[in-house]
RNA sequence: GGGCGAUUAGCUCAGCGGGAGAGCGCUCGCUUCACACGCGAGAGGUCACUGGUUCAAUCCCAGUAUCGCCCA
């Protein structure tokens, strides 16, 4: 016997211990059966599993355990990411605490803490994914920095290399001074805020007392200015340009330049260039062929090119000294407010510094091309379509992709420099050291580049590294490309855009069919949920709390295409308690005898009240097949979770009563046989959104069934529509709610039975009536149910209208004549309303024209039904007011 | 500045060219032999605003307002 209430705490452990042990995850590489494919995107190392990942993994998990039910080779393949910056930070922490610093250490030993604590105290969230009941196949796991996917990374880099598409440069990066690394432009995070423009008077040489106002917002990198730039057309500095000026506190003489880039209406309308501290007076540089004079350092103080003065400062410190400095010169003109973007590193939470660096870069822009190309030809969809358009922009706009970093947690990069700088980029040193002998002619010291490189890279190669690549291996033969990534938006340029470059340059096809990007889960203001701001909500708490199916069933079920979740947590109690529903769904079953049988057949059923209820679970059944496939979430647990509730429970097991409770055996074990069924393939479709409970149900149900439903066969719900038997059904349930709502309205007490008679039956409401006569009486509450004819006294009953059918219900001595008479009114205004609005539409002599004729037919039935149901009313109200 | 999205019941949100929906909340009545995490019956909405297209607009188009996000 099913306890009163499911308990999700006792059974979610044992039940996926026992799927994981039996193999039920495992993708099978000879299987005869046709694969599906989902890289699960790989969660950080150091993550925490946050409510977004609850919901991606949920949803992707959905979609895999619905492709096993329907008979696919599915595989999901898990793994973490090494996430280079971010490890690295939580391990420094760590040792800072201690008073150590990772140069104390060495690279080497650092390097082996970072493993330690990978070993000790990383990948949590796939532990954490566990208790959400994710089922990717755990055999495959992998981490980005695994052997066989290191190796992938450095062929990847020497072979991009080789094509030229990876090259060292020397540009400014976003250098971020915290971490003493360069970032990629997507790790900046640009931030608006009120500053100020200070504007400084540079002395013009040679013309006594003429200085031009140049508006800086970094008054501390005037130190490395080498021009003066106007835009050619302002007549202001016409004559001042080709001139030179004196650089204040560094009186270095700098020319003023004319250049488009200045533009007259912001500040001053001169603007002072350091190319070696901005990205557009980097170009305005190289335009003029100007000096870069780099002023800072690694920590963004002021470095020997900077006057002595100022050396060591800080940058902050630095601005204040120089604004005071040349206020007390006189060449301080004013300072404004000043509206303007700061930029951030998104780990570091520092102010990023443009700064002059040799690093190395892909050639993103011939990456690209294909990888746009495959997106306008339909090689690859987004789902839903709009995002195409976020990933065009950015792919058409795309910027050489800075790769390395100054970190020691990564992938080395394989390129070793001579004495002279030349650079040699092999798969092994020893390659290297032959390169260089060829080279130089004679066996030469070479030395390995120190930097690692972006995390992002090696991410981007996941949806074939992780399969074998560069081997040909089974899987990767199989698996590749995969069928659909699922992944929230933010990431579309960071790992989207990366696999589609590289998946496609490497193994000549995309990498995946579909992406469907899913909404992030915000918090209660709309902001973005994330660790630095600290807004996470625990996921696990939430299980822990209501049961990992309760927090699935909601994900899934606010998972609506186009708009941001904000999650309450009502909701999930609210279907936590659906599960109990159908939980006791089952406990009725149980207790009425109801088990499944391998022998039953859903065709084969007679009675109306089984015909109708295997057709309505046929249609939820598709409708749910039809939601996952189309990725609306939301839409599949609508379909469930009204099709369980409002029809099975409601309606169904509230029919099936009278029969149980009966004598007629055939009806009984028919309607046993249908229950158990139906019950079957509500655990069957609920099974990719709610695991646990269905799984604990379906083995609790039925003992003796030799197998788990996460190895069962979603069937193919054909030929079961039975639409004569949902219109009978249909009625009978219209019937029903009408005295029912009477019942109401009227304060009967609910224990009393009533006698209806039914008036302007004709040969069909007769014979629904006669077999429906022990559900309707009992849903009713109706002692006996007789038809009358149109002559029936009806005086002292209450009449309410069905159809072409009037309800006489027995009620001398309770009716309020009055309070009936508003109770009829009001029915008859809502006909009237009814009868209005498509009467106008059929006046509309376009509308009859120009509608199809289908929709004209139903105007028009509706208006002739409306039109009786209100004649009905009005002959009701007549006999009221003769009484 | 450019782009995208949102504006529907008290709240959170679905729907999207021909009958306005859900969950929660609210009101009334029920210890009805699966379930009070329940059952039954209700109340509650000029679908932001202004124009346009159409036989027909909550839905399509244009504009306005407000809010949010992304990019510069």
């Amino acid at each position: 016997m099913l306890e009163k209430t499911y308990n999700p705490a006792e059974v979610e452990e044992t039940l996926y211990s026992d799927w994981e042990q039996s193999g039920s995850f495992a993708a099978d590489t000879g299987s005869s059966k046709a694969p599906y494919t989902i890289m699960m995107p790989p969660p950080n190392v150091t993550g925490i599993l946050h409510i977004g990942h609850a919901l991606t993994f949920t949803l992707q998990d959905v979609l895999i355990r619905y492709s096993r039910m329907r008979g696919k080779d599915a595989l999901w393949q898990p793994g973490t990411d090494h996430a280079g910056i971010a490890t690295q930070m939580v391990v420094e922490r760590q040792l800072a605490e201690a008073g150590i610093h990772r140069r104390d250490l060495g690279r080497e030993k650092f390097v082996k803490k970072v493993w330690d604590w990978k070993e000790e105290s990383g990948g949590s969230i796939i532990r954490q994914l566990r208790r959400l009941g994710a089922s990717p196949d755990w055999e495959k796991e992998r981490f980005t920095l695994d052997d066989s996917l290191s190796n992938a990374v450095t062929k990847v880099f020497v072979q991009l290399h080789k094509e030229g598409l990876m090259y060292r440069d020397k540009r400014l990066v976003n250098w971020d001074p915290k971490l003493h690394t360069a970032i990629s432009d997507l790790e900046v995070e640009q931030r608006e805020t009120t500053g100020k423009m200070w504007f400084f008077k540079y002395p013009v040489d040679g013309m006594d007392g003429v200085t031009i106002t140049v508006g800086t917002t970094r008054p501390e990198t005037m130190l490395g200015d080498t021009a003066v730039a106007v835009h050619p057309d302002d007549e202001r500095y016409t004559e001042l340009v080709g001139k030179t000026c004196i650089l204040p506190l560094v009186g270095r003489s700098i020319t003023i330049i004319a250049d488009d880039y200045a533009d007259p209406e912001k500040g001053s309308g001169a603007v002072k260039i350091t190319p070696a501290h901005d990205f557009n007076d980097f170009e305005v540089g190289k335009r003029h062929n100007l000096e870069r004079i780099n002023v800072l350092d690694e920590n963004a103080a002021l470095n020997e090119n900077a006057p002595e003065k100022y050396r060591g400062m800080d940058r902050f410190d630095a601005r204040k000294a120089i604004v005071a400095d040349m206020e007390e010169a006189g060449l301080l003109e004013k300072i404004e407010e000043n509206a303007m973007v700061i930029p951030y590193g998104d780990r570091s939470g520092v102010v990023v510094e443009p700064w002059l660096t040799d690093q190395w870069y892909v050639d993103a822009h011939t990456l690209a091309q294909p990888a746009i190309k495959a997106v306008e030809t339909g090689q690859m969809k987004f789902v839903p379509k709009q995002w195409e358009n976020t990933y065009f922009e950015w792919m058409r706009n795309i910027q050489p992709w800075c790769v390395s970093r100054q970190l020691w947690w990564g992938h080395r990069i394989p390129a070793w420099y001579g004495p002279d700088g030349h650079i040699f980029v092999e798969e092994t040193e020893a390659e290297a050291v032959v390169a260089a002998k060829v080279h130089y002619g004679k066996d030469t010291e070479i030395v390995q580049d120190p930097d690692v490189l972006d995390t992002w890279f090696s991410s981007g190669l996941w949806p074939f590294s992780t399969l074998g690549w560069p081997d040909k291996t089974p899987e990767l033969d199989r698996y590749y490309p995969g069928d659909v990534l699922v992944t929230a938006f933010d990431i579309i340029f960071f790992w989207v855009a990366r696999m589609m470059m590289m998946g496609l340059h490497f193994m000549g096809e995309v990498p995946f069919r579909e992406v469907y990007i899913h909404a992030l889960v915000r918090d209660d203001k709309g902001q973005k949920m994330s660790k630095s701001k600290g807004n996470v909500m625990d996921p696990l708490e939430l299980c822990d709390k209501y049961g990992t199916d309760s927090v699935r069933f909601t994900l899934s079920a606010m998972a609506a295409q186009g708009r941001d979740i904000k999650l309450s947590e009502q909701r999930i109690a609210g279907y936590r308690n659906f599960i109990t529903k159908i939980w006791n769904a089952a406990r009725f079953c149980e207790m009425n005898e109801c088990v499944p049988s391998a022998k039953f057949d859903p065709a084969s059923v007679t009675s109306t009240l089984n015909r109708w209820i295997v057709s309505k679970a046929a249609e939820a059944g598709n409708a749910v097949a039809a939601s996952i496939e189309s990725y609306r979430f939301n839409e599949g647990a609508d379909a469930l979770y009204h099709f369980t509730w409002h029809t099975f429970c409601d309606w169904f097991l509230e029919f099936a009563k009278p029969v149980f409770h009966g004598d007629e055996e055939a009806a009984k074990a028919e309607t046993r046989a249908t229950a158990a069924w139906a019950l079957d393939q509500i655990l069957i479709f609920a099974h990719p959104i709610m695991p646990f409970v269905t799984e604990e149900l379906w083995r609790r149900i039925d003992e003796n069934r030799g197998s788990s439903l996460i190895n069962g066969e979603w069937p193919e719900y054909a030929g079961l529509s039975a639409p004569d038997a949902q219109a009978e059904m249909d009625w009978v349930v219209e019937l029903i709610s009408a005295v029912r709502s009477v019942r109401a309205e009227m304060n009967v007490p609910p224990k009393s039975k009533l006698d209806l008679s039914v008036k302007g039956t004709n040969e069909t409401d007769q014979a629904r009536l006669e077999s429906h006569r022990a559900l309707v009486s009992a849903n009713a509450r109706l002692e006996s149910i007789v038809c009358v004819d149109d002559e029936h006294d009806v005086s002292g009953a209450i009449q309410t209208v069905v159809g072409s059918m009037t309800l006489l219900l027995p009620l001398a001595g309770v009716i309020d004549l009055d309070q009936e008479r508003a109770r009829l009114q009001k029915e008859n205004d809502k006909h009237d309303a009814e009868i209005a609005k498509i009467e106008k539409k059929l006046n509309n002599a376009g509308f009859v024209a120009k509608a199809p004729a289908s929709v004209v037919d139903e105007n028009k039935a509706r208006v002739a039904a409306a039109q009786d149901a209100k004649s009905k009313v009005l002959e009701a109200l007549s006999r009221l007011a003769s009484i």
